[in-house]
DNA sequence: TCTCCGAGAGTTTTT
DNA sequence: CTCTCGGAGA
């Protein structure tokens, strides 16, 4: 068959259109469930099919590289099916590991050892809060974490500690810059990149190395960038650098989509894809093969709230399906025993396999209590995300000795392992060495080779340390030359981590020596993979760049738990999503903020977590959730508000209220609760439950509150005599002793009992 | 130098 | 509430 037949057969006419446009820029803006996937993969088959590119001309970028790895199969099927044979290796990859693949040829060019090591973001964090010693920086005035954002944030426009210079004059960033400056010297000295590193320098090295560039360029012929809606600024300088020379570039995307903003993502750059390449085909693809009409249609019309945004309708001919279910309870338990009990009632009945089912919510300390309630009901279940794996005290640890046998000027790894387990190098100790470095400038590895030798601690100390150099000499040669999986035995063994954790009986060691159990699997699992290329360099790039969805295999039966950014690109065919109260989703910074773009964010999010489902869709809510300890009463999600009420069925087990609130006004229920148009399946009864949605406060206990005693409630503008001007935070307790937390415009929270404090609205 | 305890901070989201 | 970090005492 001929080739383009075979690439565009069972395609609807606009992926078709774009299966086969191949030269110059072409903008996919590519609805939830759309097919997205299918077009980039036929699209790349047909280049190869038809012998317009050789399998490694063309680079395709993705956003994880679980996707990648998705796309590289399903490419290899179809050049198969087709009976194509595809000699080279395809570059399809996350824009990380492209530029570290890139940096390991080139980095010599900017002064690096190409065996640079790669810091996460608490590595990073440890490296500024050295510099931040180093500089003197009293880290309660200036906490690190702000160095850390900022720093990142430059870099992802781009900016050298020089550019961020010039470019501006707070005094802030005053300080900024200055430990940006020295952050960079350690960096280098070390040895090492972090995430944000990982594009800047390649951004650097192509700007510094034309000819560099240019060989990337005309290697690379075609381009594909997938997700271009969360891409930031410097992937953006990447992309133009790498297409300018043929123009050949297609990015995808749907700006509905976009939910990294906070990570630098830019929605720019999709809204203005046709103005960066006038002579632009864009190419839209509306139709949603996914889920049933009932979902798309509410999802479609939540996100229709939204400004920022090209004009783009998804339909579908899907059938309309079950309604949209929303489901009030009580509290955050009675809500996870609701998800709970209705996964395990459909299992009953034989609705698909807990492979089926999905949770999501917006804060990974929701999880906690879903699965208590999932636990007790005994249903399978797989957390991806929160603490990762790699982020583990034990992990972390091991990791450290295998990066520090490699690159011996990691000082961050050196610190975090010098005394792991304890041979009684204590801190001072470190300190001093750590010291002695900076004045010698070596690494603190060859500076506490040398301080031994020239006798600065006695004689005690000094063996301590020659210990611990040997050991270290001793695993840096086995590194060379022997395989992955006995090199971590021989770690394991020798540092004798293993035996000090098997010696505490303690259950958390347990946990641990477990944990390490399942690294050795990790290990096994990746040289089984990659075969010869299986290095420890290479191994400890994929810890560092590979997150835990990468590794979510399908082949074991359980519920799947996340967050809503990370279920972007997957599917279930049930779902729910819990937890939808205004202040958690919209998070409360997002509804507070002033700028009306964070709660766009927020129902961008609201729209993937919807459109995951293909057949039933569930948004459930707490009228009480415990935060902190503290009890919080907050109506339900602005979202579900948003969604037509012929779609929705209701349903509530909450008490009904027995009396009105006194305090507080709820505009809510007047359009929620109030108008009777509630879909075909809602009784009467549910309708008249409905009024339990106005203010969450009318509890008993405020029965004996004089009226007006209390009119605070969270997000509310006060005035405080003394500190000004400020935002209500927290409330808690009842009566007499009902307090409030404010938070003043200079950021601090303040925590006043009513009774005593002059507050007054604004 | 290590261990234990108390204070204080933190929750958005992660390649 | 829970985790982390820093300080004090053994």
């Amino acid at each position: 068959m001929d080739v383009l037949d075979f690439v565009t057969k069972n395609l609807n006419p606009a992926q078709k259109d774009a299966v086969e446009t191949l030269e110059g820029p072409l903008l996919i803006l590519a609805g939830a469930g759309s097919g997205k996937t299918r077009v980039l993969t036929h699209r790349m088959a047909n280049m190869i099919g038809q012998g317009v590119a050789a399998s490694d001309e063309i680079l395709c970028v993705t956003f994880t590289n679980k996707a990648a790895k998705e796309m590289e199969h399903r490419i290899y099927k179809i050049l198969s099916d087709m009976g194509a044979v595809v000699q080279t290796q395809l570059w399809i990859s996350t824009f990380h590991s492209f530029c570290v693949r890139v940096l390991r040829q080139h980095i010599t060019l900017l002064d690096y050892k190409p065996f640079f090591g790669i810091y996460d973001s608490s590595d990073q964090l440890s490296q500024i809060k050295k510099v931040m010693t180093a500089l003197d920086i009293n880290d309660k005035m200036y906490p690190a974490k702000n160095f850390q954002s900022r720093i990142s944030s430059a870099k992802m426009m781009g900016l050298s500690p020089e550019g961020l210079e010039k470019s501006s004059k707070r005094l802030m960033d005053q300080k900024t810059v200055e430990v940006y400056k020295a952050y960079e010297r350690e960096m280098k000295k070390a040895n090492s990149l972090d995430f944000d590193d990982l594009l800047l320098k390649t951004y650097d090295l192509f700007r510094m190395y034309p000819d560099v560039l240019q060989m990337y360029q005309k290697k690379f012929r075609y381009i594909m960038v997938d997700e271009y809606q969360d891409t930031n600024h410097i992937q953006y300088l990447l992309v133009q650098m790498l297409a300018s020379a043929h123009r050949n570039l297609c990015v995808v995307g749907d700006e509905d989509q976009s939910i990294y903003s906070w990570r630098g993502a830019d929605i720019k750059n999709i809204l203005d894809f046709e103005k960066d390449f006038r002579d632009a085909k864009v190419i839209k693809l509306e139709e949603n093969y996914r889920s049933s009409a009932n979902i798309v249609n509410g999802a479609t019309a939540v996100i229709k709230n939204n400004s920022q945004r090209k004009d783009k309708t998804l339909f579908t001919s899907n059938d309309p399906g079950d309604l949209i279910h929303v489901r009030e309870e009580k509290n955050e338990y009675e809500e996870g025993r609701f998800v709970a009990k209705t996964i395990q009632s459909m299992m009953n009945e034989g609705e698909g396999s807990y492979n089926d089912y999905a949770i999501f919510y917006r804060t990974n300390a929701q999880s906690r209590v879903l699965e208590e309630q999932l636990r007790t009901m005994g249903i399978p279940y797989r957390l991806v995300g929160g603490v990762r794996f790699y982020e583990r005290m034990e992990i972390k640890d091991m990791i450290s000795y295998l990066k520090l046998s490699i690159n011996p000027a990691d000082d961050i790894a050196l610190k975090r392992i010098i005394n792991v387990p304890a041979r009684g190098i204590g801190k001072t100790t470190i300190e001093k060495i750590e010291e002695y470095a900076a004045h010698k400038n070596l690494s603190m590895f060859e500076a506490a080779e040398k301080a031994c030798e020239e006798r600065l601690f006695n004689a005690g100390t000094t063996g301590k340390i020659r210990r611990f150099i040997d050991l270290m000499k001793d695993l840096q040669q086995n590194a060379q030359h022997l395989k992955l999986l006995e090199f971590f035995a021989v770690v394991l063994d020798r540092t004798e981590y293993l035996a000090a954790l098997k010696k505490d009986e303690s259950p958390e060691s347990q946990a641990r020596i477990e944990n390490l159990e399942e690294l050795d699997n990790a290990i096994a699992q990746f040289v089984q993979e990659r075969g010869e290329e299986s290095t420890l360099i290479s191994f400890l790039e994929e810890m560092a760049l590979v997150n835990d969805v990468d590794s979510l295999d399908q082949e074991q039966n359980s519920v799947t738990m996340m967050t809503l950014h990370i279920s972007k690109g997957l599917e279930y065919p049930y779902v729910f999503v819990v937890g939808l109260e205004e202040n958690l989703f919209p998070s409360a910074r997002s509804a507070e903020s002033d700028n009306e773009q964070d709660v766009e964010e927020e129902r961008r999010l609201a729209y993937v977590g919807m459109t995951r489902a293909r057949q039933k869709l569930w948004l459930t809510y707490a009228k009480m959730r415990r935060v902190w300890g503290q009890e919080q009463f907050n109506p339900p999600s602005r979202f579900i508000k948003e969604i037509p009420q012929n779609l929705i069925d209701f349903k509530t087990s909450a008490e009904a209220p027995r009396f009105m609130a006194r305090y507080g006004s709820s505009s809510y229920d007047s359009d929620f609760g109030g108008t009777p148009k509630w879909g075909a399946t809602s009784s009467d009864r549910n309708r008249a439950r409905t009024q339990s949605y106005d203010d969450a406060q009318d509890f008993p206990d405020y029965e004996n509150d004089g009226a007006g005693s209390a009119p605070f409630s969270k997000g509310m503008r006060v005035r405080h005599p003394t500190f000004g001007v400020g935002t209500v935070y927290a409330t808690e307790g009842t009566g007499e002793n009902f307090k409030v937390s404010v938070m003043f415009t200079d950021n601090t929270v303040k925590k006043f009992v009513v009774k005593y404090a002059r507050l007054e609205r604004v």
